[in-house]
DNA sequence: GTGGTCACG
DNA sequence: ACGTACGTGACCACT
């Protein structure tokens, strides 16, 4: 027989600071439920048990045995977000039929040193599964350790443990006798550490042993004292070291065999967790959570009929849902479902009148537009309505959302039963959005931006290849020359791309002082580097290296990839990827087009207008400060911006304390800097490092900064104890954000979570603030009948590609709608620019 | 797949 | 004692 024992405890703490804190949308914690099912069925994969435990601790007030007042006195108590999911633990387990092991009075341990003694006495073997190293000493010729560490799972047996240590298994409580163990609260052997204690017990093998024979050994007086010193701690330890292997349990194995899963009761539970990956690896399929019976229609009711689409059936529509994967539509309307794959019945339909609710219709109307039409009248997206209720879920595919927000659904993807369930999933979201105030935001932002993205990325933007490649090529000789000078410097090769060799050679071999470090070695980011630019030439041509070669690989390799037949690159826009409500850009990624630099903002001039067209380029000036201005209300900021006079002079001359004429270069960066830290949610730590400056001094900063903005202020203590208190934080436009790391016991986190309730609804509204203008800006285009399309959008700033005729009335039509979006306690100023390329166009 | 780095707002 | 500003995506090295 094969036995599976596992230190239930020690697993699921591993689990837990294993991997980030999450949460399901009831907000219970779910991270270490998760990682530990994951170790446990990959372990019981690779062992295939027959027969399997899962021990947890299990102590009472009064211990029965090891009454020993400090015993693990040290030892904290679970933090709360962890104790809520052991029981849901217990109970998977119990749901998947394995047993699960607690003893009054002992710990998960002594449980497995039990049952490995069971096995070896009857000649089984047993796998021990812990992350805790002290289980190694159960280790015998039947018995093998498996330790999680966070990285991987090692196997150890007599033979790697002898490997490892030098001594036999059974010695560990020996050598923890000696070295003791602070988290365990072992003393051991005062002045005794690892070293010497291994070195006596590869020379003595037990405590005892030592005792015995050290007085007449060639160790050192110190040392000796130490031990007779140490003489009685070391038996206690000793004894507290050791696992106790009789626990008063079930030690018939037989009884160990798993049950017969209760798969329903799985499906249940994990559904109710919201892991679907798990679900889908068990092989299970979501359930839907029972609802009171509202008098909707549930699938089982419909009896559907299968009927031809056809031209005059569409016509007759006036709303249905459907659904649409580049090939095959299909269809429902009252009782009758429809299925085709002829494109000009498609087409007619996507572009017919009827009232049309799907999930994803982006790529409808990429579909549409790249055969010259568009889709008309979506008014419900399923995806768009998930990512509206809870920004930060990790995708919005309907077997997610249906299981989450209990609509039906059966498996099979694409399947008719998706199809009849999206009428239940939508009306379910809509009412939960409808209830949390977001219709206005669905119905007038997100869903007519759609439309707008789509024609963005179907337009794409023109892009100079020649110029690109030319621009590669100089580039690489660039990188030729300074890869040299490196070499020459450092007196080898090396594969300077790689931050392991780069810290070697740079902090090693040059010995230059190492200032940070990272989990796997030396930092050498560019904060660390420019510290050490004067240090030595080589530091220099480091940045040069990775700046040309980042500008190579991921603007002239990575573009050229991404350009189209028609010479443009066509941009996916991602509508629902950013908690916040920015939309974000890949493949390729276009609003992380470099500007900063002299160098990478060449990289704009081969981002080209068509012949004969030209671009028109409009960014808001300092949208976030602005939007803070408003929703704080603050009058100092509201009429520092009403002045029209530059606002991070305006600032520097509030905090310190001066007419504006007397503020120096040096003091108007710092009060920019003081800007962006408020925005984010300000550090002074932070501050400090970025303008260089005393942590003393950046409080200062901050602290002048909010007594000249007393209702920023404000604003942020509210945003903070209004989103712990809600759980979520809202925007201007009803955008929401649930923040449960407000909630975290873990101070970091916590932190972090303040900065997201201070940062987001300012993000977020100036996200809104341009999403409508984007709408506005595209319908306006159409309804003026211009030639001119809307291309690009990059947070703050919008692009037009117009003819050269039309372009003074597109600059027109932006700025007047990206300035007018919304009433705001302050003026939304724009800088608008024409030219012919990006780089032209920016002014 | 993860971590380090760096490009943008 | 530890880590440290908000939000993204791409590429490379390395496991």
């Amino acid at each position: 027989m094969r036995f599976l024992a596992i230190d239930g405890n020690s697993i699921l703490n591993r689990a837990f600071y294993g991997i980030k804190l999450l949460t399901n949308k009831k907000g219970q914690f779910t991270n270490a439920i998760f990682g530990f099912t994951n170790i446990y069925l990959r372990h019981a994969a690779d062992v295939q048990p027959d027969a399997v435990a899962v021990a947890f601790d299990l102590r009472s007030p009064t211990f029965r045995h090891k009454a020993v007042a400090t015993y693990k006195a040290n030892r904290k108590g679970m933090p709360p977000e962890l104790a809520e999911q052991l029981p849901r633990v217990k109970e998977l387990l119990t749901l998947m039929g394995v047993k699960v092991v607690e003893c009054e009075g002992f710990e998960a341990d002594d449980i497995l040193g039990t049952l490995s003694k069971v096995c070896t006495d009857s000649g089984e073997q047993c796998f021990v599964l812990t992350g805790d190293r002290d289980s190694l000493q159960l280790i015998d010729s039947n018995v093998t350790v498996l330790l999680a560490t966070n990285r991987e799972t090692i196997s150890y047996d007599t033979d790697r443990f002898v490997a490892d240590y030098g001594f036999p298994p059974i010695n560990l409580i020996d050598l923890k006798a000696l070295m003791g163990d602070s988290s365990d609260n072992i003393k051991g052997v005062a002045g005794i550490g690892e070293k010497t204690a291994t070195a006596m017990i590869q020379k003595y093998g037990t405590v005892e042993r030592l005792y015995e024979e050290y007085a007449d050994s060639d160790l050192t007086k110190g040392v000796k004292a130490k031990l007779e010193a140490g003489a009685e701690s070391a038996k206690e330890s000793k004894w507290l070291a050791t696992i106790v292997r009789d626990a008063p349990i079930d030690t018939d194995l037989s009884h160990y065999v798993p049950a017969e899963p209760d798969s329903s009761g799985i499906s249940a539970l994990l559904t109710d967790l919201e892991m679907y990956k798990l679900l889908e690896k068990l092989g299970l399929s979501p359930v839907s959570v029972p609802r009171a019976k509202t008098g909707e229609e549930s699938v089982q009711e419909i009896n559907v009929t299968e009927a031809p689409l056809t031209p005059e059936l569409i016509l007759s529509l006036t709303e249905c849902e459907y659904l649409f994967d580049g090939t095959t539509l299909s269809l429902r309307t009252g009782d009758t479902v429809c299925t085709s794959t002829d494109e000009e019945l498609i087409l007619q339909f996507l572009t017919s009148p009827c009232a049309k609710s799907t999930t994803d219709a982006k790529p409808h109307y990429r579909w549409a537009m790249s055969r010259g039409a568009n889709v008309q009248n979506i008014r419900n997206d399923a995806a768009i309505c998930g990512y509206l209720l809870n920004p930060a879920a990790a995708d919005y595919s309907a077997d997610k959302l249906c299981a989450e927000y209990g609509a039906h659904y059966y498996s099979e993807h694409g399947s008719m039963a998706e199809l009849l369930s999206l009428r239940g999933l939508i009306s379910k979201l809509r009412a939960e959005i409808e209830a949390e105030g977001m219709t206005s935001l669905l119905d007038g932002v997100e869903l007519p931006l759609t439309e707008v993205l789509a024609s963005m990325e179907d337009a794409g933007v023109r892009v100079d290849r020649r110029g690109v490649e030319d621009f590669g090529v100089s580039l690489s000789e660039m990188i030729e020359e300074t890869q040299q000078l490196i070499f020459d410097e450092a007196g080898h090769e090396f594969n300077i791309s790689s931050p392991k060799q780069l810290g070697t050679v740079l902090f090693e071999e040059l010995g230059l002082p190492a200032k940070k470090k990272t989990k796997s070695g030396y930092s050498t980011n560019a904060d660390v580097l420019e510290e050490l630019r004067f240090q030595s030439p080589i530091v220099d041509n480091v940045l040069k290296y990775r700046q040309y070669t980042k500008l190579r690989s991921t603007y002239v390799t990575g573009l050229l990839d991404k350009i189209s037949e028609d010479g443009r690159i066509h941009t996916c826009f991602r509508q629902t990827e950013t908690r916040t409500g920015r939309i974000s850009s890949t493949e390729p990624n276009v609003q992380n087009i470099p500007v900063r630099t002299e160098l990478g903002s060449q990289m704009r001039k081969f981002f080209i207008a068509a012949d004969g067209k030209t671009l028109v380029d409009a960014d808001y000036s300092q949208i976030e400060l602005r939007v803070m201005a408003h929703l704080s209300g603050d009058e100092n900021m509201i009429s520092a911006f009403t002045s029209g006079e530059d606002i991070h002079t305006s600032t520097a001359a509030q905090v310190f304390d001066m007419p504006a004429v007397m503020v120096t270069p040096e003091m108007r960066s710092a009060a920019k800097a003081v800007n962006f830290g408020i925005i984010y949610g300000i550090g002074a730590f932070s501050l400090s490092k970025d303008i260089n400056t005393t942590v003393a001094q950046a409080r200062k900063y901050i602290s002048d900064y909010l007594a000249k903005y007393p209702k920023v202020d404000k604003f942020m203590r509210n945003a903070v104890e209004s989103g712990t208190r809600d759980g979520y934080v809202t925007t201007m436009f009803g955008r929401r954000r649930q923040i449960p790391e407000l909630l975290s016991s873990n101070h970091m986190v916590q932190q972090n979570g303040r900065r997201i309730a201070m940062n987001t609804p300012v993000q977020g509204t100036a996200a809104d603030l341009i999403k409508i203008a984007m709408i506005n800006v595209y319908r306006r285009l159409q309804a003026e009948k211009l030639d001119a399309r809307l291309i690009l959008q990059v947070h703050d700033e919008l692009i037009i590609e117009s003819s050269e005729k039309d372009a003074p009335h597109a600059a027109e039509v932006l700025k007047e709608e990206m300035q007018g979006v919304a009433e705001m306690k302050v003026p939304l100023a724009t800088d608008v620019h024409t030219g012919t390329s990006w780089y032209a166009a920016k002014g």
